[in-house]
DNA sequence: CAGATGTCTTGACAGTGTCAAGTTAAAATC
DNA sequence: GATTTTAACTTGACACTGTCAAGACATCTG
């Protein structure tokens, strides 16, 4: 059980002081995302995730194996979030321009998480929770872009995809000029207008 | 002066055993990109670089400085080739489509380089050589859209720009199904025509 | 209360990037 | 052509990294 405070060896200590830290694996997640955030995935080190969130160096290790473990649990937990708002964005508009800025607010709110859910070769590709918030989000965005559930495969959902994954990436790694960068949101709806004229 | 083989110390010796090189920083720059197509940018070690070519655990820091000098110089040359495909094709056809056909083309013919580019948190963002060829590939781009040179910014060319980006991104990250993956560029052209129309 | 289990720590290992100092070849200067 | 200078590497060291095995400890199960 959790508890703010807690006995160990006769004397009351805080949550952080105890041994069997409560949600470790929680804060080691928090902690990986911060730092993600603050150099991007390829900085992170297990070390000062650890540092990060108070416990010893190999801690990790025992809750995601190796440290491809611990940002597949971070993409799997932004690949969830990412199918919740794109799934949000759809259901209150009904617009697939609306999924589509959805898509690349989502990116710039979540920086940390979003440069880590694209970046396979840092992954275990086959995790399983890693699979199925990825298909989640594959068909909250399929039905957003008002694809055709069982095609091969669909232009339209192809082109929406690629339009606000690209519009995100080169937004997000500093390619756009500032006039763009200062209201992303607005830059998009206009290319999306420009391109994917509503039928 | 650079000879197949060369006499030091009175032996007569073959290039790969001499002292100096001849052209290492070419010879590290290919090790490099062989390293990165195998194994992603983040995996790059400079140590495996230095073995690969023959030579010292220390001599990329001679050429490069560290590890981001060694990453910004592969990225610069990625981008003089990349502007030279972009020039290349607006050049020979004059057509839009074919400068984001080349773009989608150049991402799975120079992976490697195509990972590195768009990767500024590995590099050094400030590099005289990389800036002069990221401009040179803006530039190249920017007219293969028809974009107005002197517009604060052109929705025309960011529509482009994301597209082709996006498409190419996720294409070889695999996040395409296989109809996409196995036709890249018939499946590009039939996007880009659903959405830039042509004019 | 005892045993088993899961959580975390400690210590060790090989591998990493980077730096300073040394060695050697080539180029510059005389 | 000899000597000095410069540039190209090597060598050795350091702190840091991910990972593993073994141990310590708390909690759960009976």
């Amino acid at each position: 059980m959790v508890f703010d405070t807690v006995k160990i060896r006769g004397t009351v200590v805080t949550v952080t002081d105890r041994y069997h830290h409560g949600d470790l694996r929680r804060a080691l997640i928090d902690a990986a995302v911060e730092a993600v955030a603050e150099a991007g995935p390829s900085a992170l080190s297990l070390r000062a995730v650890a540092k990060r969130a108070g416990v010893s160096h190999a801690a990790p290790a025992h809750h995601f194996g190796d440290k491809a473990g611990l940002l597949t649990a971070v993409a799997a937990e932004g690949f969830d979030r990412f199918a919740d708002a794109l799934e949000r964005a759809w259901e209150s508009t009904g617009d697939f321009h609306a999924v589509g800025a959805a898509y690349v607010r989502f990116a710039i709110d979540h920086k940390a998480h979003f440069e880590v859910m694209f970046r396979p070769e840092l992954l275990h590709a086959d995790d399983p929770d890693l699979l199925r918030a990825e298909t989640r989000s594959r068909e909250a965005l399929h039905r957003g872009t008002g694809a055709v559930p069982g095609a091969v495969f669909n232009v339209r959902a192809l082109a929406a995809w690629s339009l606000a994954h690209g519009f995100a990436e080169l937004l997000i790694a500093g390619n756009f000029p500032p006039g763009v960068t200062e209201h992303p949101e607005e830059a998009f709806k206009a290319v999306a207008t420009a391109t994917l004229l509503g039928e």
